[in-house]
DNA sequence: ACCTGAACACCGTTCAAGT
DNA sequence: ACCTGAACACCGTTCAAGT
């Protein structure tokens, strides 16, 4: 009976990594990186703050397991019956999906790109595309290229954050198109004519080209 | 005759914005990034913490002149006099070399990518291009997917100093890489032979092999 | 106008003390 | 064993006070 009523006392929620890391994840997406401290957090667990340390070790290893979690989602998540033209594109996508809708985790990639499941994503890069017919001594080159884009995007989706909120993104733009190309001469250089895609672009369509530029500069060679 | 003595106290190397910066150029050169405080810059200048501020505005501010500084550096000093075909490869391995020497600067890069310095590698990259044979209405994707590129590169020099000290790096990936293979039962793919690379290899040439991978992407037609 | 440096409002992390 | 929350050693930034 009295113990009945202590372990009530106790609640049934227990702290746990893994409950600390899902009351993390709610805070990042809601509060965004800048959000989350530990006193945020041990006020949304309802306990202590320094009772995280006693299941996590550290802030650090708080945003890798987040991290971890999400990733994990998007490579178990990938269809199996797919062909290996498409598999590559899933993968890529699903990565850069799962940013769009998290950026603090793409902050996270591109600030530790030694992280465990970064290097988890450019082995599921790397065996997917072999198949696709991709030269053996190239395989490595390839991965590495296609990752290093993908964490370069990742960082651009965080920092995107920052700015939405704020001055008024194409007007920042133009203005500092147009004074580089006064100070270059070139105003009127075909390129400059197309910069001023940059306002207002598609993030995910301008991923997927970048993609494509890359796959297509890869020597496949027949299967 | 007074106004000479207090001048002289006053000391000829007055405080300025560009001493400043350079200052913290300094700093993070030798301590890294953690190592650059309001206080211990305020202390290599020899003045008050609160001095700065009256000169820079923020950190941030002051991260942000500092990687200017280094990028304007680096685009000024590319050769004129040099073929379309090099210039492209010029720029991004000057940026890169900038990185490697100082990784704060890519960790910056990577973090502010809306930085003005930024969008100015970004016009410099889409003005070689076009010479280069480009397609007008490829152009700006393929000078975004340059720019993405670099900036995961940079962000992975800006890590790599995190990483060299500490546990040894070769192992560390080893064991990972065994246990993946495992998980998925492929230990002898070619893809998982390559992988071994991964410990040993050169990070300028890995940067330059994905570089010409995504320059032969580029449709390009005759001149 | 420029500089000083104490003070403020935060951090992540630790740890004696409680249950 | 698990949790508490005050305390510690830092941050960046502000601002009254000095020159």
């Amino acid at each position: 009976m009295t113990n009945e009523a202590r372990s009530r006392t106790r609640r049934a929620d227990a702290l746990s990594r893994d409950r600390i890391v899902r009351a993390a994840v709610d805070i990042l997406d809601l509060h965004g990186e800048g959000g989350l401290t530990t006193r945020s957090l041990a006020a949304s667990l309802e306990t202590g703050s320094g009772a995280i340390f006693h299941h996590v070790g550290s802030r650090d290893e708080l945003l890798r397991a987040a991290v971890d979690l999400m990733v994990a989602d998007v490579i178990g998540g990938i269809a199996v019956e797919t062909t290996p033209r498409e598999s590559v594109r899933l993968l890529m996508l699903g990565v850069f999906d799962a940013i769009q809708a998290h950026p603090w985790a793409g902050a996270q990639l591109a600030r530790e790109p030694w992280q465990t499941t970064v290097l988890e994503v450019f082995l599921e890069i790397g065996s997917r595309l072999q198949p696709l017919g991709v030269r053996e001594e190239e395989l490595f080159d390839a991965a590495s290229t296609l990752l290093s884009y993908l964490l370069g995007i990742a960082g651009q989706l965080a920092a995107s954050v920052h700015i939405s909120r704020g001055t008024d993104r194409a007007a920042f733009l133009g203005a500092a198109v147009e004074n580089w190309a006064a100070r270059h001469s070139s105003a009127d250089s075909p390129f400059v004519r197309q910069v001023t895609r940059l306002a207002n672009h598609d993030d995910r369509e301008q991923f997927i080209a970048g993609l494509e530029i890359i796959l297509s500069g890869l020597a496949l060679h027949p299967e």
